[in-house]
DNA sequence: GACATGACACACG
DNA sequence: ACGTGTGCCATGT
C-alpha cells in the first residue's frame, strides 16, 4: 500500500529540522525530543551529517547555543547563519534571540 | 554479538 | 568558562 509517512526516527527528525524558521535555530536534543526520541540527540547529530543539501542542518547547534561542529564544517554553519541574520560569537548563539521551541 | 566512533547532554570540580 | 567522566544509541567493522 502506498503510504508515505515516515517512519523510522531519521525521518521524523528531518521532518522536525525542516520546520526550524529561517533566522532561527534549536539544539539537537530539541530535535530528538521533537520528533519523539527523547534520548536521541546523537542520533539527531547523526542524521544531520549524512541528510542532503535540502536541510537546513545549519540551524541545529548544541545546547547552550555552541556551535559544535569543527573545522570547515564549522565555519560554513556559521557563514550560513548569519546570513539569515543569526548573530554568531565566535562559537556561540544567543538562543534567548534565536532560539526556536517547537509548540504542540 | 562485541567493540569503536560520534555535529549530544549532563554532572562535577 | 573549560575539561573530564558517564549515559545514551545508531552505524560500521
Amino acid at each position: 500500500m502506498p503510504n508515505e509517512k515516515p517512519n523510522g526516527m531519521f525521518d521524523a527528525m528531518r521532518a522536525v529540522v525542516r520546520r526550524i524558521p529561517k533566522g532561527k535555530v534549536t539544539t539537537y536534543g530539541d530535535v530528538a525530543i521533537a520528533a519523539g526520541f527523547p534520548t536521541g540527540a546523537r542520533q539527531a547529530a547523526w542524521c544531520l551529517k549524512g541528510a542532503g543539501p535540502f536541510l537546513p542542518w545549519h540551524r541545529v547547534i548544541g545546547k547552550g547555543g555552541k556551535i559544535l561542529l569543527r573545522g570547515a564544517n564549522g565555519v560554513e554553519q556559521v557563514q550560513r547563519l548569519e546570513a539569515e541574520g543569526v548573530k554568531v560569537h565566535g562559537t556561540r548563539v544567543d538562543l534567548k534571540r534565536f532560539g526556536h521551541t517547537f509548540r504542540c
